[in-house]
DNA sequence: AATGAATGAGAATTCATTCAT
DNA sequence: CATGAATGAATTCTCATTCAT
């Protein structure tokens, strides 16, 4: 509808996007995806395997982008890097505000779901290594001695946490200062987690 | 079945949080509910108007027992009344772990489900006032000058979500030494609010 | 609640009139009977054995004052006397509204429910005792030569059919001039019936 | 099961038909019309939005058969073009009984159900459109001095009552002098309305 | 690749009726 | 007489998925 020159396999998963985040995923049925899209319910399942691969899908492609968007002009200071990546990833989140809170929903549905062994080890695999570069940049901090020396997941966890709560309230208060604001609460979360 | 003496009501509340966990809300059948809590499906709906209000229902029993714990032993002192608040919520959680992810999920829920207007005007407004006293606090603090000049909102999102990362963690890695980790840790949270 | 000193089940009998009529027999639960009522759901069931006895008591009570309005006043000559029983029956239905939309109901739902034999049987004698009154008066006219020579069954229903439709109509247009309007649609039905 | 050319939405129209005279329409559960029909659950779900759905739209298959068949050879005279009408629409009831019971049915059943507003209005705009040209058939034989002067409601209602009793009684009575009765019937009919 | 009719298991909810108090 | 909690079968409707075209 929107962009006729997309393909159909795009034109779902940005259906599906909108309807996960406006309604939730398990509210969302397959049929109502294809209709937003503007494509036949066959077609869906002729581009997706099911439901759980749509989801899959959609939630790698959008932390590809997002670390595409983090990792870019990374200065070489390890204490500066850590703030670009964190303004980084809280700037493409607040571009992407339906990009974040599929992120929440898709992990506690991911919690919930029976996983289906192969195909479930095989995404956790992909997880793992689109995360591998946030362990390996506190591993490096903390061998500079410049994070505290707890579990790298706790790490990953509280900066996680403090970017999504940061870009939720950016979205809740569009009008705030964000420039001052963004400072503070960069540098309130480098104490954090360097301190 | 476990506590014979126990009010179908709240057998029906008890095996919802056991299975809205362990598979999500949307997940859970109202019918699993009923056969886990050793009733029939009608006593269910006998007892609660429909499912969304079972988790409303569910919702603020946990709030109300939070909120009870959270204020038990309150110093007079701000600063410290802020530790002992943060601390008793962190407490409660780790040894409420159900509690702590049934939240996570209620809040997702709620976003997503169209809202009945009337209903859920007036669960919204038992919300607030079960979250009153946590905006009261921040407002003191900040006539105190002891906490940022900022909105409560972004005051209370971030408390919440730096107690919800620590509980997380902690249930994550049990064997942890709690006590010099959450030391640490509420100091972290209280530089990041109070600073 | 409107009539404290109605017994309760004259209470429950004018809840499921006004029910049944405006919701329908099917769509009206004995449960909000009962809350109409003012009465718990286990006397409902205390006073009658089933949902069926209800609705057969509610139309054996309406038909029965229906014939003593009926045969109120009634003049000697066969002739003057189908007037009489005609608008009388005429004016019954339209002071009683609800009993009107009630038989119409009745009868449709007799036609449908599984009759469990012995009960139904019963129902339907002290039917055809209640109609009774009516075969006899169209077989003295036929005897007279005053009715043509069609069964009685026809003549009921047509009879029947005539007050049905007109009351309708005075019931739906309440100005009319109901005095002349009455008299023409008399003249009409004795037409048909007795021509 | 017995036309196998039969799309499957026309199979599941008429097992409702069936089900809906002999059991009633609240009696007749959507599964059992599937069955009937020999079609799936969801596929009766896939033509109709709702029971709701299949009984209108059932309604206005037979009003829209029985329309087309009044209107079929109508001289120019209007008095015989109203004893034409009147004839057609009983000759083709006693072809169709189901079509008669299901008519009287769904009239009462649609003033009990709650009207969903919008697509009521739409059923009801189609309704008016079917009845418009029999209160256009009344509308010129009153200009032609032909009808009492009564609401064109009135008349309808009249003429619609009668042709259902004189119907249902020779579907009652089936080896009755057919041509003789409805020679008197149709002539007693036209006395009322045409007098 | 694309379509959309068809499927049937399962979900939420209703309801007449029972029964212990 | 009266109560209302409890029951579980039945009902309407949803939905992921399949498959013939």
């Amino acid at each position: 509808m929107n962009h006729p020159k997309m393909s159909k396999k795009q034109l779902i998963l940005e259906a599906a996007l909108r309807l996960f985040v406006s309604q939730g995923i398990s509210n969302t049925s397959t049929a109502s995806i294809a209709k937003h899209a503007g494509v036949a319910t066959g077609t869906l399942f002729h581009h997706f395997a099911n439901k759980q691969a749509l989801c899959d899908t959609l939630y790698l492609q959008i932390k590809t982008e997002l670390i595409k968007s983090m990792q870019q002009e990374l200065p070489a200071d390890l204490l500066e890097q850590g703030q670009a990546l964190w303004l980084n990833a809280l700037d493409w989140f607040i571009a992407s505000p339906n990009a974040l809170r599929y992120l929440q929903r898709y992990y506690l549905n991911i919690e919930a779901s029976e996983n289906s062994q192969q195909q479930q080890a095989q995404t956790m695999a992909t997880f793992r290594e689109l995360h591998q570069f946030i362990y390996q940049f506190f591993e490096r901090c903390q061998q500079a001695g410049l994070a505290s020396d707890l579990p790298l997941d706790y790490l990953a966890l509280m900066a996680q946490n403090s970017i999504f709560s940061n870009a939720e309230f950016l979205l809740l208060y569009p009008d705030y200062n964000r420039t001052e604001f963004k400072r503070r609460a960069c540098q309130a979360a480098m104490n954090s987690l360097m301190g």
